[in-house]
DNA sequence: CTGAAAGCGCTTACAG
DNA sequence: CTGAAAGCGCTTACAG
């Protein structure tokens, strides 16, 4: 009795959820060993006997058979990932910072996710449940400056967490940064030393900028210099929102004769507009950027700006949660300090 | 009878490896509902009754409850993780595409996973395991240039794949990008049209720079120049590989009056190495970059350079895996296109 | 609109 | 050096 053919609906691989991929105990029966032994191959491998170890690879290489770390990481509470929260990645000042401690991080076998936080604090809270709901082993934060409940609510996860990109007396946990507000103290002395009296200011309004105005201000009231031109605004800075600074600080004061910029798009747009309008930098006005980005020495040679070793940040935080997550103790306090560059005679 | 106070072994909470978060039981039994009511507020609040949705909710916020997504995603096969291979995020020509791919995706519910691949193609099989161990709900891809083998993996897997930033005849699945050899093209096009005789090529031997400079040399060959003089080196480019391209390039060929770079840095070091030299840009040498990056306009006006729309990348292939997530069907082949901008005459 | 049972694919802790 | 049993914290598919 010939059987018509009836329609075949898809088999169900799995008993839930129709699931294809290849699992460990896949591997372990075409290998001949218990899954356990399989999961030993990949996490212990020097457990397991060199012959049962060629077996289990080759059973593994056939079936192109890749571990389940959410199967892994919830079974051993070990989700071999790192969060890291980072306002933005489209500029290289927080970039290069997020590579060299992702690079540092997978070659000690974690993963980074990146949590982008633009640069509201307010939104960071959502962020943050999404990023801590895929159990990170340790938490890299760009700045210090967040509300009491995250902080508190950070620390009581109990992970590893590793501050940046600023200087705190009380951080949650580790440090490794720089202080914004002297190095505020420091372009006021260099400008003062240059015989500034009608300093400016053309700054992005976040947390860290507005430290280093801080520093700016205060030294400079200190030594009877109290009108500062500012010309403060949302970021992202942008080298058009730096001409315009210059345009608004200039019809603001009379003889503005010096410029901090928060960042070095700002100060090539300070620059730029300069040149437009005749005006000679750093002869009539001096300018002082932030950042070093690569291209400002070659592009903007008469910019003085401040240096900060991006990469050494993204290598000591990595560094720092390594040696945490494999069991060292104590505080970790990084100040890796700034460096004022001047291309010419300030 | 006073017991001695002995010292009190530290209670373990959970029965293996001595977790301490809360966990769903937790706030269903708080709520007074079952797990799988508070599972449903987080994933389907519309099928729960609006006093229960509150009851649940207080009872989240109380606990400082944040769902597992190890758990959630073994569970469901759904990880709401996509992967993102990317050659660096230390410059800003893809970390732009990166930043509003990965905007784009969380604002739909996804996180991404960051894999940074360095411009190796090799190493990528072992970054790509670590990446699919996560399972992905989806993959994108920097450029096509991959080994067949790993095309084949990555089909066999079965999920939404969209490789981006440049063009293919035999994608994996969607594609989200622009022809390098085109620009190649293009731009030999132009050097031409402004009877260039000796031109030459500064660039980073990686996959897409290489299909421009075919594009380049073919057609310059096609119009009877023949002698390209090239300086090749391996990435990652900066300006100083550019300045040196420029002595190697004058010392290969004496008369050279145009120069194609792979990139804006390269073109930077280029003229900057130029204007040290008294060589004038582009009276003397026509030069051309890549990338136009945001400083280029006014840090090289004399520069002429190729515009790709890089947030148009990161958007359209975060929406083109959202449909298909959402459960759109069909081909996807999208050509963002190029523009050659050009500050000055050429 | 709500819940009891089973299962996702691993690893731990133990035993041998 | 290897394995049987139990469990990690969720969600699915069903039933009511």
């Amino acid at each position: 009795m010939a059987a018509s053919k009836s329609v075949d609906p898809a088999p169900m691989r799995r008993a839930r959820s129709g699931a294809k991929g290849v699992r460990i105990t896949d591997v372990a029966a075409i290998a001949g060993v218990s899954p356990i032994t399989v999961s030993r191959v990949f996490n212990a491998p020097d457990t397991v006997a060199p012959e049962t170890l060629a077996r289990v690879r080759h059973a593994v290489a056939e079936l192109g058979y890749v571990p389940n770390r959410l199967a892994g990481g919830l079974s051993s509470a070990k989700s071999r990932l790192i969060a890291a929260i980072v306002p933005t990645v489209a500029h290289s000042l927080f970039s290069e910072t997020v590579q060299v401690f992702s690079d540092t991080m997978s070659r000690a076998g974690y993963q980074v996710l990146l949590g982008l936080s633009g640069y509201s604090d307010e939104d960071e809270a959502p962020l943050l449940d999404a990023v801590l709901s895929r159990r990170p082993e340790g938490v890299f934060l760009t700045g210090v400056a967040h509300t009491p409940t995250l902080r508190e609510r950070l620390r009581k996860i109990g992970i590893p967490i590793v501050e940046t990109w600023d200087m705190s007396d009380d951080p949650i946990d580790m440090l490794v940064g720089f202080s914004h507000y002297r190095i505020g103290v420091m372009v006021a002395e260099r400008f003062l030393a240059r015989g500034t009296r009608r300093p400016a200011l053309v700054s992005a309004n976040d947390q860290r900028a507005l430290a280093r105005r801080r520093g700016f201000v205060e030294t400079l009231a200190k030594h009877g210099v109290n009108d500062v031109a500012e010309m403060l605004m949302p970021p992202p800075s942008s080298i058009a929102l730096g001409k315009e600074g210059l345009r608004r600080v200039l019809d603001m004061r009379a003889g503005v004769d010096a410029i901090f910029c928060s960042s070095d798009l700002l100060a090539l747009g300070v620059v730029s507009e300069a040149r437009r309008l005749a005006i000679d930098i750093p002869g009539r006005i001096a300018v002082c950027g932030f950042g070093d980005l690569e291209f400002t020495a070659d592009a903007m040679p008469a910019l003085t700006t401040v240096r900060v070793d991006r990469k050494r940040i993204g290598a000591t935080a990595a560094r720092c949660l390594i040696d945490r997550l494999g069991g060292a103790t104590g505080e970790t306090r990084v100040d890796v300090g700034f460096e004022l560059v001047e291309r010419e005679t300030l």
